[in-house]
DNA sequence: TTGTATGCGTTATCAA
DNA sequence: TTGATAACGCATACAA
């Protein structure tokens, strides 16, 4: 029994008869090596079953080849898609994730901002552009690139994203378009949430446009499930007159509330037409299917990785990748009853 | 201008008028230091925005503070919610989540092990316990401590989950003592994946237990989607008899199922019931809703990280953390038409 | 309680 | 092409 320490450089330099500094070329810069000497070294490598050290490669390097995302939640459709796609892109070129939540929360964000940047993150992605001055001043003092997904913003920063607002006021426009007067709105959380509160923009936006008064929107606000999306619904359907449409901020508040439509004896999209946005899976699934706004979260993802690397090895980025969104109309939406 | 170097340990300790080792154990061992000199050591520490180096810390201590995951994707509801827990128990004590995933690839997982292991990892959490024993050698060579989670083994392995076997054969007796005697089952993909297999042989136990063969079940193996669950769905509807009961792997597959089966207008309990796993949110949610099998993601979340930490700081941890599991029944379940 | 001194494993500079 | 050797920033054993 051998003792239980793992093999170094220097075991491994003394195995294949050469330097340290050599074996570091023949794992960092193989072409710097002559075929014969390396073949030696690697043969020794995989024979030591030796693996670079984390903290000395790091101390030395400065770079420790990992990327931080700080992201509301992963118990998100959507984060979690996009997420996987960042991941994914990241580790086919050997760079490791490191995540962090915050929560929908600027502080612990800050906080975990923090951790990852000790951490060692080369770089980090951020959901979004709403965060205290604080946040973005903390993250130029240490100089530690960043890009801000998920949204667009006005800002000199990297943006990864779409035009919330656009999107919704464009989905807005079409369900007036179609005939219907009264309104309603099932808004996701917009307290420290740009995205939801540009979605709610982009509906008064439309609204203005078509000469209504915005300020008569009816609009709940309602965390991200199903059982508060089909609250919400129960109660804009007291109000008098009765909407025929309820645009809502995302897929899931729209399955809840078309679920308590349902539920209340209304037909959809009959009595009563529901939106959503995102266009996650259930969207196409739901009775009738959801019109949406479709979000291409995986290209996000990979995009905003590929955005970070380039930025991390010194490259030019561009200052923003804007991505296309599009209405998706399924059975949902149907003019107003007349 | 100043330069864009960080402060280090030295810069504190010049600007504190102490030792490097004083500022350390400032940061490490806070009681450790008198009152007074501590204080002026972090402002000193505070002034300069000192943060302490990752490489250096890794380095000297042998720890990064930082567990790895591989999971098979973060794109799905089951990980998604399990590892958000995870992730904010091991946040609240200090360490960050690297994550990584297969794909559902022997291989792969391999390779992310690999990856995470030299990134540093303290520890590793790996989903089930079905892959090759060369990945296990790793694991044991490296003497890395991993917790493997959502399914039980018979290994001496430390496991943090419930028992997919057990609880689908409760499922489909509970199935079969409501008559049902034409039962097909829609399975998730079984290859590589140990829970998905456990599921269908929990299936199966149950009709031997009932004196059934269980050779006579259809089965359909379906990617997790819900296209994929209604294909299958339509596909075992062509059978002659028609199945009456349609256990599926997960809530996905059998949403997707429900909604083949409207499509093909049959009722749902009365002309066919179905079943799903996991109790994800939109099962309370589809119209009839599922009967499926609770599980707790997010306590099997939770639980793991504690898990793993205490292996890491060298407490002596429960060899295994069982989760009970439950059948919930909702209207998609029913009594087999006569 | 505090300081000194050393070593951690790697990369990178400079010579050879 | 390869080798010596000096950082890199921190933690810690030991001494004071």
């Amino acid at each position: 029994m051998n003792q239980h320490t793992r093999p170094t450089l220097d075991d491994v330099a003394r195995a294949a008869g050469v330097s340290t500094a050599t074996v570091s070329r023949c794992l960092n810069a193989p072409d710097r090596v002559i075929a014969p000497t390396r073949e030696r070294v690697m043969q020794a490598v995989n024979a030591l079953g030796y693996t670079p050290d984390f903290g000395g490669r790091a101390l030395a390097s400065g770079r420790t080849n990992t990327i931080g995302a700080v992201i509301p939640t992963m118990d998100n459709a959507i984060f979690a898609r996009g997420m996987q796609a960042f991941q994914e892109t990241l580790s086919s070129v050997g760079v490791t994730l490191l995540v962090a939540s915050s929560g929908y929360d600027f502080d612990r964000e800050a906080e975990q901002i923090r951790a990852l940047a000790g951490r060692g993150a080369d770089g980090l992605l951020l959901i979004g552009s709403a965060r205290p001055a604080t946040t973005y001043d903390f993250l130029r003092r240490r100089g530690i690139p960043y890009v801000l997904a998920w949204s667009l913003g006005d800002s000199a920063d990297h943006f990864v994203g779409f035009d919330n607002r656009r999107a919704a006021e464009a989905l807005a426009t079409r369900v007036i378009a179609l005939g219907h007067r009264d309104i309603a709105m099932i808004a996701g959380v917009t307290a420290m949430n740009d995205r939801a509160a540009d979605r709610v923009e982009g509906v008064r936006a439309a609204l203005r446009q078509a000469g209504r008064d915005p300020a008569s929107l009816p609009i709940i606000e309602a965390p991200y499930s199903f059982e508060d999306g089909s609250n919400a619904f129960a109660a804009l359907m007291q109000r008098v007159p009765r909407p025929t449409a309820v645009i809502c901020g995302n897929d899931i508040l729209a399955v809840g509330a078309i679920g308590r439509a349902k539920a209340l004896g209304l037909r959809v999209p009959d009595d009563v037409s529901v939106t959503g946005f995102d266009n996650i899976d259930i969207a196409a699934f739901v009775e009738p299917a959801l019109t949406t706004v479709h979000v291409p979260h995986r290209r996000m993802g990979v995009a905003a990785a590929q955005q970070l690397l380039q930025m991390i090895a010194g490259d030019t980025a561009d200052a923003r990748v804007e991505f296309g969104t599009e209405i998706v109309e399924r059975g949902s939406l149907a003019a107003a009853p007349v």
